[in-house]
DNA sequence: AAGGACCTCAACCGCACTCCT
DNA sequence: CAGGAGTGCGGTTGAGGTCCT
């Protein structure tokens, strides 16, 4: 099912784009919508092909594209998405609003990826470099058990997503939908809530004891998330990240109509999911080799805690910061970038990310 | 000041997927 | 079911800018 490459026909104008050509299609785009991309350049009268026209649109003239540099938040998402997703720029790109795929494959190429690098971090793995090496040469099965279990929880969490947005888009064209919707309400039946986002509730659960009063030994693969970001998880499994929403605190905003509440996730409870659900249904426990390992993760090392064992607590930070960096005013990025002073530049991020989220009530699901 | 090295990012390339006929 | 059209996506390229010697 090959396709003939777009730009064949002779004529056609490659490279960068002119104002006056950026000015046609805007004006076009305006008038009349994109519609189809193939048939838009002829319409517009540019000398180029639709596709070329759909990036220079989707990249760089949607007016509901943000530019310019990266926030401290945006920095952090990227990478505990990335850690989470791999190189799915485009499922990354739905968690930063007004951000581009493009966009933050060239900043994670050309910014922080270097950056972890230069830290001993593995941009791929998301791990010290030094323990990937070790678990080369020692413990290589468990280290295969991670990945297998990383890739399928993250294959899991893009299941939640579709599942959600596809409920979304079965409550707009009936809106009596939602309420037979596992994902939707108390009115779901209890299997049918199962495969909901026990992932998720799980990071809940594991990342907030004193809130669900039960703390779980289960480690994710990806329990390099603290709660902020699971939350931030559970914004982006149900298919919405307001603009307001970051790692380091999604908030329900008034605007936003509550409809699907954690809470209300009839037939799910920890103890299930931690028990296997009594149908065996529990494949990352079954699989516990290894799992404390994922706290020596990035963010372990990012914390500043190469033995994981910070406090006992590893993966919330808390407390881990000395008092006078957590009273200090916003640092400077750069000049702790600069100045050789990562990990008190990510210190600052993961702490202000846990510190916003401390005070939180349950989380609660939109659609 | 010159020029080579390095960096950034817009744009391109080509594969993969979905939809439609 | 096959195949074409349209589009999405991730990897790569290369022009232009900046830094360094």
């Amino acid at each position: 099912m090959g396709r003939s490459p777009c730009c064949e026909k002779v004529g056609l104008k490659k490279g960068p784009w002119t104002p006056e050509e950026d000015q046609k299609l805007l004006a076009y785009i305006d008038k009349h919508g994109h519609g189809s991309w193939r048939a838009l350049p002829a319409k517009a009268g540019l000398q180029r092909c639709g596709k070329s026209c759909r990036l220079r649109w989707t990249n760089y003239l949607r007016p509901d594209i943000k530019r310019g540099e990266f926030s401290m938040q945006e920095e952090q998402t990227i990478i505990q998405l990335h850690a989470l997703l791999g190189n799915r720029w485009s499922a990354i790109a739905t968690h930063l609003p007004k951000r581009t795929d493009n966009e933050i494959k060239n900043y994670w190429n050309t910014h922080l990826k270097k950056r972890l690098a230069k830290m001993g971090i593995d941009p791929c793995t998301h791990k010290a470099k030094s323990d990937a090496l070790s678990s080369a040469d020692g413990d290589s099965r468990s280290s295969t058990n991670l990945s297998h279990m990383a890739q399928w929880e993250s294959a899991r969490l893009e299941a939640e997503a579709r599942l959600v947005r596809e409920s979304k888009l079965r409550a707009v064209s009936n809106p009596a939908a939602i309420l037979q919707h596992p994902m939707g309400t108390a009115a779901a039946s209890p299997s049918a809530a199962k495969p909901s986002l026990d992932v998720i509730r799980a990071w809940l659960v594991k990342h907030q004891p004193a809130e669900h009063g039960e703390r779980s030994d289960l480690e994710s693969p990806t329990s390099t998330l603290n709660f902020a970001e699971s939350r931030l998880l559970m914004a982006a499994a149900a298919g919405r990240v307001p603009g307001n929403a970051t790692a380091g605190g999604y908030q329900g905003g008034e605007n936003m109509e509550p409809e699907i509440r954690i809470d209300s996730f009839a037939g799910f409870s920890t103890e299930h999911f931690l028990a296997g659900g009594g149908d065996g249904e529990a494949p990352w426990l079954a699989e516990t080799c290894g799992w404390g390992q994922f706290g020596a993760g990035f963010t372990g090392m990012l914390l500043g805690d190469k033995n994981s064992g910070c406090c006992g607590d590893s993966y919330t930070n808390n407390g881990c910061v000395p008092e006078e960096e957590e009273e200090e005013e916003p640092v400077d990025k750069e000049e702790l970038v600069e100045g050789g002073e990562n990990k008190s530049y990510w210190n600052t991020i993961f702490n202000s990310i846990n510190s916003s989220s401390s005070s939180t009530s349950p989380p609660v699901f939109y659609n």
